[in-house]
DNA sequence: CGAATTATGCTCTCATTGAGCATAATAAGG
DNA sequence: CCTTATTATGCTCAATGAGAGCATAATTCG
C-alpha cells in the first residue's frame, strides 16, 4: 500500500502506522428503475422491522452487504444483490455515488461500524417482482412530487415549497448571505428568471432539506418538521439517491440512448416519446423529437404497424444498435424549460 | 459504465443473514490538478519502499485510508488527507468513482481485506508541496499521450496504439465480433469515420488496457506485455483512475465553470484558453473562444491591463461568480474535433 | 518608422432547434 | 357513405449558436 499518514497533528489521533486502516462496512443500494403506463417507477421495500427511528419510516431502496469474498467487481455485487433481491435481470447498471455521511444510518445497526453505500442505477422493463419483503414498484414523483411538469407546475411548488423557501430567504444574516439565498432558490426551482432545468433534481432536493429540515439558520430552529419536505419520505438518506439517480439519469438521456433499456425491443415512437417525458418530467415537441431520432439514425423502422385505438396506426421501430459506437452523443433531446410554458 | 455481464459465475455461499456484512477496507485516493505553462499536471508521489511486484511500478495518487472515526464525510476525510500528505489547500473537490476490483489489488497488504478506493477530483493552483515522501507534479499526459492533440495528432496513436489495435481486430473469433471490434476502437481512436471524441478518455485507457495486457483473445496470449501500454505506468489501477478523472473534468468544463479554480484572480482571455486548450488536448478558436465567453457573461474585465512581451496589451479579467447561480449551464465550449484538423 | 506580434471586433455561413402548418390514415357517428 | 375526431407523419420558417476567417487596434523590436 501507498505511504499512510503517520501520525499527523490531527483532532483525533490516527490509527497506528503499519496496521491496516479502520474499516467500514460497504453496502450496496440500488435504484431500480421501470416506466410503466407514463411513469416512471423505482423498486423499494418496505422491511417489516425497521424500528421507525431508524432515520425514517416507510420504503427503502434494495440494500445489501458488499462481500468482497463473494464478488469481484462491485457491479457483479450488485447484479447479484438484485438478482437475489428481487428477481430482476437488470439491463442496465451504472455506478452513481458513494454516500458515507456519518448521520446517514445509526451506528448500532452495523455494529459501531460507519456505513458506506455504493449507490447504482439500474434499468430495466417493469415486471412482477417476487423478492423475500414487501418488493414493489412505486412511482418516482410520489417521493419528488416537484419533479413532475408534465401536467403543469407541480402544486407544491406554489404552497408548501415556495413560502418556506422565502420565510429560509428572511432569515438570512446580512443583505448578502440572503442574496445569495434567493438567488440558490431562484435558480433551482425556477422562480425568478432562471429556466427550470430537469437534471438539477439533487440541488433542489438539497435545498428543500436544508431548508426544511436544518431550520432557516443555524441555532434557530423553526417550526418546520422534517415532516414539512414534500412527498413521501424514505428511510435513511434512500430520497437523496434517489434524486442523485434522477439527475444522473436525466443529464444522461440527452447523450446515451438509455432509454432503449427501459422499452421493449419494438416501439412506436409516441411510447419512446412518452417514456422520455416521464423520465424529464415535461412534455417534448413531438414532430421535433422524431425529426432528432430520424435525424440521430437512432431508429430504424421494422415495417410492421400497430394500431391501438383510434387515429391512424404507428409505425413500428426498434433500437438501432449501431449507432452506439457512431456518434460520440447519441441521445434524446431534453430542453431546459422556458421560465413561462 | 456500460454494464458487463461477468462475475456471476463465482458463486459463493451468502453470509449468515442477521451478521453485520463483511467489512473491506476503504481508502481514498485523490487527482490533484494544476495548470502551469500550458501543462496540466496531477500530484504524484513516489513510496520509496513500494515493491515493484504490488501491480505496477512508479508513481503513485495520494491515497490514504478513510477513518470514519475521525470524518463525519468522505468529502471531509479527502481534503484533510490532501492537506495533511501534500500541504495544499485544494479549491474545488468532486467524488469521482469508487472502485473495487478484486484485481486492483493484492490482498496481503490490506491483511487479507479487499481494498476499496473512493476517487476524487481536486482542482488547485500550482504551488509548492511539502509532504513527507517524494511528492511533485507530473505531467498529466506523461501517463496518458495519447490524450494530447495540441500539437497535432499525436505520434503514439500511429505507432503502438494503431497497429496493436488492428492485431487486436484481426484475431476476433468470427465477422461479428471482427466489425464490432472495428467500431469500438474506430470511435475510440478516431480512426475511421468516427470524430475524436476528447471526453472518451476511459474508454480509450480501457480499449488499450483490454488490448495490450489481456492479448487479443481469451486464451490467445500475444507478445505484447503490459508495458506496451504507452505512456509512462502508475502503480495498482492509478492511471485508470487519472483517466476517469480526465474524462470527467473535459466533460464537466462545457457546462460548469471550473476553470477559474485553476486560475488565478485576475487572468487574460488568452490565460483563460490556454488552461481549458491544456485540459481539453486540442486547440480551441481565439476568437470564437472569446465570443462564448462574453456571451455567457462568464467573465467581467477588471479595468486593467496586462502587457506581457510583445504584441497588445490583453485586459485581465475575474469570473463573474453571479453567474454560477444564473444560467443552468455555464461554462466553455469544448468541440468535438473534426475527422480531418 | 516599418515589420512582426498579439488582442479584439465583426461578418458570413451552416447546422441545430423551437414552433407550427399541412397532409395522411384510421375509427366513430350520423 | 360521408363527416368529424384523432393520431401519425412530412415539411417550412425563424431564431439561435457555432465554425471559420477577415479586419482593425495596440504594442514591441529592429
Amino acid at each position: 500500500m501507498i505511504a499512510d499518514g503517520d501520525g499527523h497533528s490531527t483532532d483525533i489521533p490516527a490509527t497506528a502506522p503499519g496496521r491496516p486502516p479502520r474499516v467500514a462496512a460497504v453496502g450496496l443500494t440500488a435504484v431500480i428503475v421501470a416506466v410503466t403506463d407514463e411513469v416512471p417507477r423505482i423498486l423499494s421495500v418496505r422491511p417489516a422491522d425497521l424500528s421507525r427511528s431508524d432515520g425514517g419510516d416507510g420504503d427503502a431502496l434494495p440494500f445489501g452487504p458488499f462481500d468482497p469474498d463473494r464478488h469481484r467487481t462491485l457491479d457483479s455485487g450488485l447484479r447479484r444483490l438484485v438478482a437475489e433481491q428481487t428477481g430482476l435481470d437488470v439491463r442496465y447498471v451504472e455506478q452513481l455515488y458513494t454516500f458515507g455521511d456519518k448521520d446517514r444510518h445509526p451506528d448500532e445497526s452495523t455494529g459501531g461500524a460507519r456505513l458506506l453505500s455504493v449507490a447504482y442505477l439500474a434499468l430495466t422493463r417493469e415486471q412482477p417482482v417476487h423478492g423475500s419483503g414487501d418488493v414493489r414498484w412505486r412511482d418516482w414523483y410520489g417521493f419528488l412530487p416537484w419533479e413532475d411538469w408534465r401536467f403543469g407546475r407541480p402544486g407544491c411548488i406554489d404552497d408548501p415549497i415556495r413560502p418556506t423557501l422565502l420565510r429560509w430567504i428572511d432569515a438570512a444574516d446580512d443583505a448578502g448571505e440572503r442574496r445569495g439565498r434567493e438567488e440558490r432558490a431562484g435558480i433551482c426551482f425556477g422562480l425568478g428568471i432562471a429556466p427550470w432545468d430537469p437534471v438539477r433534481v439533487l440541488e433542489r432536493y438539497e435545498l428543500l432539506y436544508e431548508t426544511a429540515l436544518v431550520g432557516e439558520a443555524p441555532g434557530n430552529r423553526s417550526d418546520s418538521a422534517p415532516e414539512a419536505l414534500p412527498g413521501v419520505a424514505m428511510a435513511l438518506d434512500n430520497r437523496r439517491i434517489l434524486a442523485t439517480a434522477l439527475g444522473r439519469l436525466r443529464g444522461k438521456l440527452a447523450y446515451r440512448p438509455l432509454v432503449f433499456d427501459l422499452l421493449p425491443g419494438e416501439f412506436t415512437l409516441f411510447q419512446l416519446q412518452r417514456v422520455v417525458e416521464a423520465l424529464g418530467g415535461q412534455r417534448l415537441h413531438k414532430q421535433n423529437f422524431r425529426r432528432t431520432l430520424v435525424a440521430n439514425a437512432l431508429i430504424e423502422p421494422t415495417g410492421r404497424m400497430q394500431s391501438e385505438g383510434r387515429g391512424r396506426p404507428a409505425e413500428l421501430f426498434r433500437f438501432r444498435r449501431a449507432v452506439l459506437r457512431a456518434k460520440p452523443t447519441a441521445g434524446v433531446a431534453m430542453p431546459t424549460l422556458r421560465p413561462a410554458p
